[in-house]
DNA sequence: CCCTATCGGTTCCGTGGTTGAACCCGGAAC
DNA sequence: GTTCCGGGTTCAACCACGGAACCGATAGGG
């Protein structure tokens, strides 16, 4: 399977891991979500090739992830922003790191905490359900294709 | 910087990356939610190289995402399953699942849909804060350091 | 007894993506 | 002029990946 062909697939994650699933842009996003937005602050950063995040930010700014914005004239120089549908991708940030904070955390605690503005407590993303609002279990999702039939699990299509 | 490194960073989603950043992993965790657990099904359903697929499998098991059960003897044959750990994994792949969903489905809708067996509704999960139970928006996420100090944007630690 | 099939890998090699360093280019500052 | 800065592009070397063949244990069929 080539890399690209990912996108193609009838997947919604495949399709997701086609935009974002290399192995630099999670962390590109990441800094992104804490403002970094040039060029040299990316690459000192990261120690990422400037060839690959040249690349990575290009591809990014393809599928309007990031957009390129001039912050000044003569010379012209651009800074990469989140675009609404980059914003979008904030819950798989969030539950990443929360991933890792479990079960990844020192003694000294994890690197950082998230505080929530709106209630002012420290806090950790829960995955909910949109419908009724209770946290979703693994084993408490049923997965259906578009006929609305179940899918047996041993036929289950990409998901 | 080596991809390995990612482990020793002090940041948790570069942590976790370490473990499930890879391009091929997330297909393989995306496949063992869909209860597919032997080596030939993920090879058949995936179209990974045997080679890399056994790589990413034992890496999964050293670091507890997966296990490696018998489920036959003689010839002893083995199965993988995700942990309690591996299952903590969800929310992540629910996420982009929905962000797969929003912004590349086709005209025919997402591939397959989500039902809650508790409520009984098609779902997409929503990130919602720990403490007070609201959705959380990237601009209501206060970043702070181990000292209980806000983060200032310009110099913001790794996350 | 031999042949084949199944499952879960391992070995091999050629190709191609990644890396790090060097180079480039427009404009500003010294 | 010359140096510096931001934002890249070019290039050689390397290592990971893909594909195909092979392996080992066991079961089943003729």
């Amino acid at each position: 399977m080539k890399w690209n062909t990912l996108a193609e697939e009838d997947c919604s994650l495949a399709r997701s891991l086609a935009v974002i699933g290399d192995r630099w842009t999670l962390l590109v996003l990441r800094d992104a979500f804490l403002r970094v937005r040039r060029f040299d602050d990316f690459h000192a950063r990261l120690g990422i090739a400037r060839r690959v995040l040249s690349e990575r930010l290009a591809t990014l700014v393809d599928h309007g992830v990031l957009e390129k914005v001039a912050y000044q004239e003569r010379p012209v120089r651009y800074e990469y922003r989140l675009t609404e549908k980059g914003l979008q991708l904030h819950p798989v940030i969030l539950s990443l790191v929360h991933w890792g904070d479990r079960f990844y955390a020192g003694q000294a605690g994890p690197p950082v905490y998230h505080r929530h503005k709106i209630c002012g407590q420290l806090f950790h993303g829960v995955m909910t359900c949109s419908e009724c609002g209770e946290a979703v279990a693994p084993r408490d999702v049923q997965i259906e294709g578009r006929t609305s039939q179940a899918v047996a699990p041993d036929k289950a299509q990409t998901a």
